[in-house]
DNA sequence: TGTGGAATAT
DNA sequence: AATATTCCAC
């Protein structure tokens, strides 16, 4: 793995001040291995019974963040106590022994990795990996040790803590829980954490390294054996200090960001990916929306700002220069940029609807979609889109005669398409919504990121709302479009589904009910506007005659003509 | 103050 | 292009 001096630097004594709980019979061979670890500012606890490092264990179980167990045929058994008791520690078995079923207990009984002995300096120097992996990995009940490293690892590599904390173990899980009937199919493919932090030991090793029985090593950033003249602390006795007085270790991140993110494509190895992020870090006002707004992780995804590769800390960018202290915790979170997904965005459109397009205020649309963590503000700059969108688009749309969505051209595959997801019915009073699993990562769906729905050639067939997935009639449930199937929020793909003609035709037929309320209120209240049925000629007399038929009689007196919005204008204010 | 919205920034 | 921010009249 190619290293740029920065980053060594930065690095450089990583492994140093990670706790190792050393458990072996073996005394001679615990010093052994004490001493290995020791050179390479690990700091040991050796027990030579079981029961006393269980005891250790659970009256500091924080104070270590790996431990390594011998194990041996013998009257082991306490192994795998030590094993099946310590499971939130990453533990490493260690054996003279060469026991597939042994280590195969190990294994499956949660050792992070079974060494064979005589364990090389490679092999020992590395086992931190598994301590972030279990950092990044482990369930919610992470132990505190591991919390302020996964922390700061995810600091140190410009991953906003939020978001490796979804990343990590439950990423995109919510689909499954939300949408029972969402099986595999195309299920947007989930960003994992182990595609960025894979099993330390296994497969991701490419560097070579680390199969049970071959003992080498790999040179890892931290490759420094002469460095332990380096005063710094350590990063792990940084963490867990918590200390993050901003030692530059972590201010550097970002320089350290700029090199990890340069590398070249194919030495993205481990860190490579997770690098994605950078961002300037502007704790300022940035931790002031992160309580707000990061409490859901689950629904949005922080993405980082684009451009800025490397000035991460550009001065220039800082308000009013206050320095603010840059903790590492917050550091590295960045303000979370909705992503509206389909699903999301449905729930815009349902509460738009319910509310009506006069009285769909940020505030109230919010209010309804009950998205936990969304913010006015987020609502706020989707409805102006989805306002424009509707200015724009609906008027011309109109001028062509007949209303494009009602000649079907592309047909919004989404509404068609096979992979239609029933999600449980949105109960508009009811509990929050399950927040969909991916309108997390940029990488989960970079590929379709394109496909809106607003270009020209999207076209809501049943009008609805040119934006919205209307809301289709389906008794029950709603429909998730999984964003991996190139069509975002709007559904967009022009595939021709010959298979879903029937459901294309039942919603050319039958819009929704809340469809044509919607279209109602709107023809009631912009009667200049063209209306939006599509079935008719956009005559007033047809408007008016369809309002009837739909039991509406009386029309408010049309207000002054369109000229929509604008008050004030405004002066630039730019940069 | 806080909010809705348009204008701008990223 | 999609969102976030900023600005400003209420």
């Amino acid at each position: 793995m190619v290293c740029s001096a920065d980053e060594l630097v930065e690095w450089r004594d990583f492994p140093k001040g990670l706790r190792v709980l050393l458990l072996d019979e073996d005394s001679q061979c615990a010093e052994e291995i004490k001493s290995k670890l020791e050179k390479m500012e690990y700091i040991v606890s050796t027990f030579y019974d079981e029961n006393e490092a269980l005891a250790a264990l659970s009256s500091t179980a924080e104070n270590f963040h790996v431990a390594i167990v011998e194990v041996n045929t013998g009257a082991n058994h306490g192994s795998y106590k030590f094993l099946e008791t310590a499971r939130d520690l990453p533990t490493i078995m260690v054996s003279n022994i060469r026991c597939l079923s042994t280590m195969m207990k190990c294994i499956a009984l949660g050792a992070a990795e079974f060494l064979q002995k005589p364990l090389s300096e490679d092999k020992l120097k590395n086992i931190w990996q598994h301590v972030v992996h279990k950092a990044f990995n482990a369930g919610g009940d992470l132990s505190k040790s591991l919390k302020p490293l996964k922390e700061t690892v995810a600091s140190m590599l410009q991953l906003p803590a939020n978001e490796a904390e979804h990343l990590s173990l439950k990423p995109l899980k919510t689909e499954q829980t939300c949408s029972p009937s969402a099986e595999n199919e195309v299920k947007p493919k989930p960003l994992v954490m182990n595609e960025r932090f894979p099993a330390p030991s296994t497969p991701q090793l490419e560097q070579g390294e680390r199969v049970a029985d071959q003992g080498d090593g790999h040179e890892l950033p931290n490759s420094s054996e002469e460095k332990e003249t380096i005063a710094k602390d350590g990063l792990f006795s940084k963490l867990e200090k918590q200390s993050f007085s901003e030692s530059k270790s972590v201010e550097n991140t970002c320089d350290k960001s700029v090199c990890l993110d340069a590398p070249a494509p194919e030495e993205n190895s481990s860190l490579g990916p997770i690098i994605g992020a950078e961002e300037e870090v502007d704790s300022a006002e940035g931790s002031k929306l992160e309580e707000g707004e990061s409490t859901n992780h689950s629904t949005m995804s922080c993405h980082s700002r684009k451009g800025e590769k490397g000035e991460c800390t550009s001065p220039s960018k800082r308000k009013k220069g206050i320095a603010v202290p840059p903790n590492p915790c917050n550091s590295s979170r960045k303000k979370m940029k909705v992503d509206w997904t389909p699903e999301l965005h449905r729930r815009f459109v349902q509460a738009v609807e319910q509310l009506g397009i006069d009285q769909a205020i940020p505030s109230r649309i919010l209010e309804l979609m009950k998205v936990e963590g969304l913010t006015r503000h987020n609502v706020a700059s989707h409805l102006q889109k989805y306002r424009i969108h509707r200015r724009h688009v609906l008027p011309k749309e109109d001028l062509g005669g007949r209303r494009n969505w009602v000649h079907r051209e592309p047909l919004p595959r989404a509404y068609t398409n096979k992979p239609l997801i029933a999600l449980p019915p949105l109960q508009p009073s009811g509990c929050p919504p399950p927040l969909f699993p991916v309108w997390g990562h940029p990488s989960n769906y970079a590929t379709t990121s394109s496909i809106h729905g607003w270009g020209p050639t999207w076209q809501p067939r049943v009008h609805a709302d040119a934006w919205g997935c209307p809301v289709l009639p389906m008794p029950g449930s709603c429909v998730y479009y999984p964003q991996n199937n190139a069509s975002s929020c709007f559904g967009v793909d022009h595939g021709n589904d010959s298979g879903s003609d029937a459901w294309k035709n039942f919603l050319d037929l039958h819009p929704a009910e809340s469809v044509i309320d919607e279209v109602v209120k709107e023809a009631i209240s912009k009667p200049w506007l063209p209306l939006p049925l599509g079935l008719n000629p956009p005559s007033t007399d047809s408007v008016l005659s369809e309002l009837q038929r739909q039991g509406i009689t009386s029309i408010p007196p049309p207000p002054p003509p369109p000229p929509p919005h604008h008050r004030r204008h405004h002066h630039n204010h730019n940069t």
